[in-house]
DNA sequence: GACGTTTTAGACAACACTGTCTAATTTTAC
DNA sequence: GTAAAATTAGACAGTGTTGTCTAAAACGTC
């Protein structure tokens, strides 16, 4: 890491009227080697094969490796904020078929955000290189992971005004939404592995259940004997 | 890594007269180094220096990088399971007071099980090595998850049975639990701080709630109104 | 086709790390 | 106190990596 970069070297690289293409060929590349083989792990010229381009091609667009890393980090951090924001606009608006809505909102969330490439590549990434390089993720801790629950928590506000839902917390209840998601993938993620499609639905299913035992009215069909059992 | 290893040098060291205390210094020692830094970006000489040993005495006790690293995993493994599975010993055996009990118990693994500097360890290793040292893992991977939820689910189970709960599968009433515990943390966990006390009793309560809602019988005495709403 | 830019392969120095070796020193057992 | 065992500091070769440099080749644009 050098502290002081020569000034008429530019940190942009080429790019400014073209070669897209090598671009993103050379991040892709970087982003499968660094979630493979972390920071340290990792080598240039692993990703200059990798991604098909010569070492020094890499040097051009990215003067260091850390510079290389950080638009990494940068890229899949978008990346994956404009597809869970995407995936947001997706929450069901009226409560009529509810759970199947539910279901289908969690099996989109955990695979177009949790369980694909990006999703794995930032945990391993916040996890392992959070503490030494914070800056890196420092405004997404502080933005990222509390707008989405904010924004979740403002979902299940609206439901929960229109009757179909009865909950205090929303922001609380958009955390236990997600991690009653996650409950039967997590294990299966902790070791890298993708669920499939079954697995998937599954895990959704019985999150949902669940969620609208604790959170649902009168109307959801699935308690079955609750009442009897109260009254 | 050295494929053939010179038989007349014991993989396993001195110690067989005493010296524990160097053995289980560059243990902690190591651990430490590997967390912060993963396996690849670990140095001997960082650990003999965290360790204050000399680096020969590092590869007197473990002839390789990797021996070392294997030995500091099957310890935090060890200690781990043996932690997990007292802590299952505590679970609530009767129902009364039971959203107490539950509380104080998921604020008991949260907190010497998930949170603590073990359970930081194992998460970050196995996700980054397991795929890469599939084989150091793969017994835990097998027996360990599984185990902890069968054991868990039977716990539940005898609450169910004893009409505290209404369970209809108990491994993924278990998985629940777990994950209601954490939906509050994880994010904190994600980039290695420790939760406070008061988090850790507030993302217990939350959990428990919820859980009790979903799970609970007509005693609980916390879901206010839905009864009422429901007739 | 010509020209400016980008890419490429390869060589290169500087550096860090692993694992070995040695000889001196300290610790431990008896 | 002595002898065996363990530890230490330091030097060392071998290797891999980063980042630089150069000259040739490929590319895109006019």
């Amino acid at each position: 890491m050098k502290n002081l970069a020569p000034p008429e070297k530019r940190v942009d690289g080429p790019s400014q009227r073209g070669q897209f293409k090598k671009r993103a060929s050379i991040l892709e590349a970087a982003a499968d080697v660094f979630c493979r083989q972390g920071f340290a792990g990792a080598s240039i010229d692993e990703i200059a094969v990798e991604a098909n381009v010569s070492r020094q091609t890499i040097y051009n667009h990215y003067c260091e490796k850390e510079t290389l890393f950080v638009a990494v980090v940068d890229d899949v951090l978008k990346r994956a904020n404009s597809m869970i924001f995407s995936m947001l606009a997706t929450f069901p608006v009226n409560a009529d078929n509810l759970e199947e809505d539910l279901v289908a909102f969690a099996i989109r969330i955990n695979k177009n955000c949790i369980c694909n490439q990006d999703g794995k590549f930032l945990r391993r990434l916040v996890q392992n290189e959070g503490e030494r390089y914070p800056h890196l993720f420092e405004t997404w801790r502080q933005q990222g992971p509390g707008r989405i629950i904010s924004a979740l928590g403002a979902l299940f506000a609206r439901l929960s005004a229109s009757g179909a839902l009865k909950i205090e917390d929303f922001d609380v209840a958009a955390r236990q939404f997600l991690a009653l998601g996650n409950a039967d993938l997590q294990i299966m993620m902790l070791f890298g592995q993708t669920p499939s499609d079954e697995q998937l639905e599954s895990a959704a299913r019985n999150a949902v259940r669940t969620f609208l035992r604790a959170y649902g009215t009168a109307t959801s069909p699935e308690r079955p004997d609750l009442a009897a059992v109260s009254g």
